[in-house]
DNA sequence: ATAAACAAGTTTACAAAATAAACCAAATAT
DNA sequence: ATATTTGGTTTATTTTGTAAACTTGTTTAT
């Protein structure tokens, strides 16, 4: 029997950002953008969804003198994510 | 660059419904409502999505009295999913 | 024979989610 | 000085998912 797919991670977007974190220390939200290719404002909302979640944290600074929000994965964002592979493995039979 | 997720497929329950089809030869209605878990109402209306998009066939016939709708994957139906599959492999990393 | 309960779906109304447009504040370019 | 760009956030709209309510017919109990 199919299990059921966490909702958070199973969202094209939020997918994305987690599968770009997990891979790397951090990321900054230009970056996200960049290689999303979402737009700033749905961006944000998404980001923000996995925050509140404790899937990322984000910290908020500055380059210089522009603000700059750097992302990164939380462990329980890291387990969420493997648990969620783990899940749509079978959906997808591989 | 991560490409694009088909939203027809990007769905829980869909993607259920393709994943249950894709290695038999055909399914009916009350056998995905019990292997998903989904409530027929949910499941009559992805299936008709489904076929809108000619993924599926939906035949309507008898099981003796009873009605019986037996649902088929197309070989674009196939397609979609082996691609969908493709797709989201570089979100999992895998 | 009639009513009650059940089976197989469909329709529709509602809730949740995704998305982009509009907005804001500060920095940089003209 | 002012127009444009950067780095976002807020909010309004659209889209989507979902289940409750309904329909049509069948079986079972009385």
């Amino acid at each position: 029997m199919l299990k059921e797919l966490n909702p958070l991670l199973h969202s094209e977007l939020r997918l994305g950002i987690m599968s770009m974190l997990v891979s790397v220390d951090s990321a900054d939200f230009v970056y996200l953008r960049t290689n999303t290719g979402a737009t700033a404002g749905n961006l944000s909302v998404q980001i923000d969804k996995l925050q509140k979640a404790g899937y990322i944290t984000v910290e908020k600074g500055f380059n210089g003198k522009m603000p700059r929000t750097t992302c990164r994965i939380t462990d329980a964002g890291r387990e969420a994510f493997r648990e969620y592979v783990e899940r749509i493995k079978e959906y997808l039979k591989i």
